[in-house]
DNA sequence: TTCATACTTGACTAAATTAGTCGGGAATTC
DNA sequence: GAATTCCCGACTAATTTAGTCAAGTATGAA
């Protein structure tokens, strides 16, 4: 139950976007030499998140990257599921109403794997790229 | 963020041992054949689960494994540190104050994590093997 | 114009981890 | 003594992760 690179350095990049960029693009250079991240991993991931709809870039020379919703609005949940990667706790499809092997009864720990992934998903719907930043966090 | 086989599969071989086996021991190829699980690879799972006393084993015909403790005081936080399925939200090492990379303060992230970890221990800690079997979960 | 900067994109790879398997052994009961 | 069951370590195949690399496109400044 570890939380990977992808997510983490999503979430860490997109509040020093929110936290160092004041509306002005920044480069990616510049966040990954402050986090200590790949670039080019970072290049990867920020194209996704483009693509997503969480920052949007300015090409050529001062350029970079900006969020394009307010950071108040941005929470860490919907980075986490945009980047791919996913609160997967149970095993079984959500969709179909069969479980974790062939019967379609749920197994004995199915409640059990759902509420924690519930509770995860809250506490990462309650907080926003701007409560980071800001550091209200519990 | 997913949860792995080892965790799971401990969870549920417990679930199963405190739910059919009433005081008497249950072997693993029953506990194996009723949650459709390899039977090679839980006995290795076992092995760590009665070096850690939570369970005991008796060996020969009609032998098997019986809870060491009961099903009461089993929290699944505990069984899911003893297989090594350990909490990992943060990256910096718990032991040391530096923080992610070399700097002795703490990354901008570091709060959400150690908060979404919290909240996972504290759900999990919240719940025992009979809370499971007896589906008293939320 | 020309150059440096910075994003864009897909393909590729090395390392780590996971999820097991396999084979032989030891204890216990019938 | 035969069947059953736990015991234990070594080994491996597959998957996933965590990146790298290379080539290209757009923009602004000198
Ligand atoms: S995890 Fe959903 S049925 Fe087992
Ligand atoms: S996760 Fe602890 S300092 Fe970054």
């Amino acid at each position: 139950m570890k939380l990977g690179t992808r997510g983490r350095y999503a979430v860490m990049a997109l509040v020093d976007l929110a936290y160092y960029g004041q509306g002005k693009p920044l480069a990616l250079t510049e966040i990954a030499q402050r986090q200590s991240l790949p670039l080019s991993y970072l290049e990867q991931l920020f194209l996704k998140l483009r693509q997503k709809g969480f920052v949007a870039s300015t090409r050529g020379h001062l350029g970079g990257y900006t969020l394009a919703r307010e950071a108040e609005a941005i929470r860490i949940s919907e980075i986490l599921e945009a980047i791919g990667e996913p609160l997967e706790t149970t095993r079984c499809d959500k969709s179909s109403a069969t479980g974790c092997l062939r019967t379609n009864a749920k197994c004995l720990t199915h409640a059990l794997w759902a509420g924690l992934g519930a509770q995860m998903q809250q506490y990462l719907d309650g907080i926003s790229l701007a409560d980071v930043c800001e550091r209200r966090i519990i």
